[in-house]
DNA sequence: ATTAGCACTCATATAAAGAGAGTGCTAACA
DNA sequence: TGTTAGCACTCTCTTTATATGAGTGCTAAT
């Protein structure tokens, strides 16, 4: 899969370009000549790898950041590397292991596996990882219990037919007791089970005119209340439904702080700026629901002067269209992509495997 | 109120003082004598004003950061300052009505509302402001329900008599239908209702023997269940009690990153690194819950050689030993401590206010 | 095609010098 | 005794000059 349609260089040049951007990763400085020559079956002096050098900056995979120094990759340099030139790498099996292991304490619901999940995540790239909930789209309600909480307030907690949990405080005007509370929503569930938010909008609707002419029979103040209740279920399943709303978890920002680029204190607080206006992320989140494997965004791909320097390293974990996130991680531009593909790789399917056995309890007892 | 007991100035040197600190809290510069004659009734000259200076600097509130620079007011400068010079603030009542409105949503529980008065504050004060959830001691439960999230996977919500709500997922054995389960929680509720989690333990006990004598009549697998869930309420009622545990949110970095005392690297690294490893917090924490009024802790006051140049202002929201939180900002300390006192102060009440409308309903009909 | 050799460039480090801000001190003054 | 003008002194910050050295691009030889 060869994409960057125009770069066209020979097998040495993308030796020599391999060797240079690792050597950069790893070093921070920009690599000179002298240090190319020797490494990984590299056998020519260094005058010729400046040739060979010069045929990279035309190609604008690297430049140099001023006359009589070493080279730098660029955006695009990175992007050549990444599809063509990376080994990718796997987790050692003792890697795969101790994270598995911080993964089975087992009273944890989906949302804090992926609080976890960051957590981890960030500790093992040593750079900023960042989350998503899960969201499903089109949820059907399995079961809801109305709590009363104090006089007025009332607590709906529902669960999906997928096993996501949500709650939310309703006040209303009726002061119930928790008996009355119980048996409305008995008697509710028995109705609804199973139903998506419209569908709950429809049979709602429908059961509001002829409660209102055959009001005679059945009408003892609860009609009011049961509306409510309905219809802050439908707008709690729609907002299940969007994951654009669901917070994004980060954390391991001073790891980041540690690379150099973070030296000048206004990339922080561009960095910053960025994680606290959440919004510019949705856009990028939505897409990578859409997208099967690790995306990588270098540098400028994503926004114009944005982050510049930065890049993002995201996946979807969980099952498409039913119960899905985004996880990943962001750091600086020169970071150790094949470590962090393989780790948010990794991550993400553990991640989707445990959901998946959530939602498929019976396949529960094979693991690990 | 006069602390700092061998601190002895004359009312002029006050009036220095007070002047030497607003004018550096406002510039970050180091204050020179001649900036502060002609100010606020100080009509002597620039030798005079020095020869103050001397004295002050003697009395240890202010030093200078090498010869022939003005001077900067030291930890115990701002101590004295808070405590005796400081005009406080109120907000305006235009301020205070901006900030109200934005609880006016209806729709939220007591941790959102937390969040959103720390989101708040950070704002207000333009620094970072913190919080922790509100948390009682000794929970007596009010009311709890189980659901069936997925086979062998029990979602147990519990609301607490002070309108807390926690959940918490238990792994069973057993495969139970959502009837079995409501049916059982019907009947634990009505035997445990009202009690705290150690008396919950205590009745749980009191039953096992019996039970296991008389194993005729009633046993046909549930004692084993109904204790597991026992077991699992004892441990969140507990949990709910001890204030430490809880996560701490916090917001507005990068505003207190504009500050000049951040723009070099290794400071915004240290204040990262004490935000992530959160357990320095909680001592400062659990003092800050058994103290009336907002507490200052100016720079290395707190943690010898920690976050040296910060300083962080907190005060205790809720119902002392019902359902109290913390809250407060940090920043630099050369911060304008009357606006941030007042404002943590005003933010405070506020939650004081609504949490105790919460748990005494009848009083909400007559507010704004 | 490769490479040794070398002049050239430019960032970085070091030193010296100058400017300016602000003090402390002294001596005069009310 | 408290206040103030005057002034020398100190120390930072900025500027300028100089040196160092890493690394390149080019040329000419292999």
């Amino acid at each position: 899969m060869i994409r960057q349609g125009d770069v066209n260089i020979t097998e040495r040049q993308r030796q020599i370009l391999s060797i240079l951007i690792e050597e950069y990763v790893a070093t921070a400085h920009p690599v000179a000549s002298e240090h190319i020559v020797g490494r990984y079956g590299v056998n020519v002096s260094s005058a010729t790898v400046r040739n060979e050098l010069v045929e990279l900056e035309k190609a604008g995979l690297i430049v140099q950041p001023h006359t009589s120094a070493g080279r730098v990759p660029t955006d695009r340099g990175y992007r050549y590397y990444v599809e063509n030139l990376m080994t990718p790498a796997t987790l050692s099996l003792n890697e795969q292991r101790k994270i598995r292991h911080q993964f089975h304490q087992i009273e944890m619901d989906a949302d804090e596996w992926v609080r976890l999940a960051t957590s981890v995540l960030a500790r093992s790239v040593h750079n900023v990882a960042l989350a998503t909930l899960p969201r499903s789209t089109a949820v059907r309600l399995k079961h809801f219990e109305l709590l009363s909480v104090a006089e007025r307030r009332i607590l709906i907690v529902l669960v999906g037919h997928d096993g996501t949990v949500t709650q939310q405080m309703l006040m209303v005007e009726e002061i119930m007791g928790q008996e009355q509370l119980s048996s409305l929503s008995a008697r509710l569930n028995a109705a609804i089970h199973d139903k998506t938010g419209k569908e709950i909008e429809d049979w709602s609707e429908a059961q509001s005119l002829p409660l209102n002419e055959a009001k005679g029979p059945k009408s003892e103040g609860l009609p009011a209340l049961a509306r409510e209740v309905l219809a802050a279920l439908v707008r709690i399943l729609s907002r299940m439904g969007s994951p654009d709303t669901s917070p994004i978890y980060r954390e391991g920002l001073s790891h980041m702080l540690e690379q150099p680029e973070f030296h000048q204190p206004e990339k922080v607080q561009q960095l910053l700026e960025l994680f606290e206006h959440g919004s510019e992320w949705s856009g990028l989140v939505a897409s990578v629901l859409n997208q099967e494997g690790v995306q990588i965004i270098i540098g400028e791909e994503w926004h114009k002067g944005g982050i510049s320097s930065c890049s993002v390293v995201l996946a979807r974990y969980g099952v498409e269209n039913q119960m899905a996130g985004v996880l990943g991680v962001i750091g600086p531009m020169r970071m150790p992509y094949n470590r962090s593909v393989s780790t948010v790789q990794y991550m993400s399917q553990l991640l989707t495997d445990m959901l998946y056995r959530q939602l498929n309890p019976q396949l529960t007892e094979h693991g690990e």
